[in-house]
RNA sequence: UCCGGCGUAGCUCAAUCGGUAGAGCGGGUGGCUGUUAACCACUAGGUUGGCGGUUCAAGUCCGUCCGCCGGAGCCA
């Protein structure tokens, strides 16, 4: 009386070496050799090769095996083989093999392909080993991110997608109807947050972020992923501290548990290791003088373009922090640095290798008085900020945090080019689908 | 929105000075007992992005529209 194989995980399988088990996927690749036949069989936790001699298997099974199409899914059972061809040490060797659905003829060849033919078969695309690899950072960095703001007090604190109005004036919202009257889809949760901290005193939202502006970058997306923690009677020091202890635990985290993906993605991990505390914290002022004598034109109260950032950031290994800006590049809601009026308690964090501004954040308004005016000169509507202000009525204290971009920071972990591949599903300017 | 580049087979690309549209991959058929993007042979596959113009002749030159890519601005 015999028992059915078990089914196990490819990613399990050296733990069944010399067992027969049963593996369910799709076919990756395959090739055949007259009367030996290879499959790369793929069951989303891992490749690995299948093979069948024609002598030991059903010839039924053998010509199913032959004439099996790319991404076919299909049920396999054989004996798990140590073998040193194999790049994950096993292969299987096929016993039986029963088929799922024979796939029709698939777009994505093992070739070579273009980013807009890419793009537009993402649903497929993202089978594809590389691509698996991304998701995969990107779930562990989303883990991270989690976990460490979980772990150090931080309450989750949704914010709305659905806003009346636009939470830093000058961007482009998108903008949709609600029961008659007009809204916007949020361009930051930092707003509700500050209300937040003053229930919780440290909270954090993490959701999705919306930009109408027409950007055409490769840090761009008109929809991506933003983490905002903010913590009541936190200062600017502190703040500069958290994100930095913030992103060495993401950074290690990814470091300890996805250096295969980054392997299969050719990262240099070696410049992951460089990093190290303390990021080196410059003033804007600094940042203007560096980049003065770099022969760039920049002048005392422009804002850094892309190709300021990255030689910003090139001098370090680490991600730099810039602080104290002038307020009038700056949102709203940032608070005057009390010895200098002409700059804002606020700070970015740039990352190394020219992937630029990863965490925009700083210190909020809380005077009353001070926070009318700034709406107001920004022309923003007093009365949808009214509860907003109302913060700063009932018991304001100085508060704190920041918005991390999640795409720019699988990017830069990745090693990616551009943004557009570190989302499942990447929304552009000119691209709504699939 | 502005600047630059590109658009040829399902995919990635080639086509000399304006002169018979081609290759590799993928698909199909056959061969092969150790392949890793296998290889070999045969085979099918085209309104050269659309419209208009110049010319004996346009994939190639001109105009225009559409689409994509890269960059700028803005920002995470």
């Amino acid at each position: 009386m015999s028992t059915e194989p078990p089914i196990v995980s490819i990613a399990e399988i050296s733990r069944h070496e010399g067992e027969v088990v049963t593996l369910r996927g799709w076919l990756y690749n395959s090739t055949t050799k007259g009367k030996l036949c290879f499959l790369q069989l793929r069951d989303g936790t891992g490749i690995i090769q299948c093979v069948l001699f024609k002598k030991d298997v059903e010839i039924e099974t053998f010509d199913l095996a032959k004439n099996l199409t790319q991404e076919s899914s299909v049920i396999v059972t054989g004996e798990v083989r140590a073998d040193e061809r194999s790049p994950i040490g096993f292969e299987l060797g096929v016993r039986d093999l029963s088929l799922v659905s024979m796939a029709e003829p698939y777009p994505i060849s093992p070739k070579e392909h273009g980013v807009e033919f890419l793009m537009d078969h993402r649903h497929l695309w993202l089978r594809s080993r590389r691509q698996h690899a991304i998701m995969r950072v990107r779930a562990e960095i989303v883990s991270a991110i989690r976990d460490y703001l979980d772990g150090h007090g931080f309450v989750l604190i949704d914010a709305p997608i659905l806003t009346p109005a636009a939470c830093e004036g000058t961007s482009t919202l998108f903008e949709t109807g609600y029961f008659g009257q007009n809204a916007f889809l949020t361009q930051s949760g930092q707003l509700y947050q500050e209300a937040g901290c003053m229930a919780h005193g440290k909270c954090y939202c993490f959701g999705p972020t919306f930009r109408a502006e027409k950007s055409k970058t490769r840090r761009h997306l008109t929809e991506f992923w933003m983490v905002e923690p903010e913590a009541a009677f936190m200062d600017l020091d502190e703040d500069m501290e958290l994100v930095e202890d913030f992103v060495m635990a993401i950074l290690d985290r990814v470091l300890e548990r996805r250096r295969e993906e980054l392997e299969t993605l050719e990262r240099d991990v070696s410049k992951l290791e460089a990093v190290a505390r303390p990021f080196s914290r410059m003033s804007y002022d600094e940042a203007v003088e560096t980049l003065k004598k770099a022969d760039q034109p920049a002048e005392w109260g422009d804002d850094f373009g892309g190709d300021e950032e990255t030689i910003l950031a090139s001098t370090h290994t680490s991600p730099v922090i810039i602080h104290r800006f002038p307020a009038a590049i700056k949102a709203f809601y940032m608070k005057r640095d009390p010895d200098n009026e002409k700059v804002v308690l606020g700070m970015d964090v740039l990352a190394p290798e020219g992937y630029g501004e990863i965490v925009g954040g700083g210190v909020r308004e809380d005077d009353l008085a001070s926070l009318e005016r700034a709406i107001e000169k920004h022309g923003l509507p007093g009365e949808v900020f009214s509860w907003y202000t109302d913060l700063r009525r009932y018991g304001s204290v100085p508060h704190a945090g920041f918005g991390l971009g999640l795409e720019r920071t699988v990017a830069w972990i990745c090693g990616l080019k551009h943004v557009r591949e570190t989302i499942p599903f990447p929304r552009l300017i000119n691209r709504l689908g699939p």
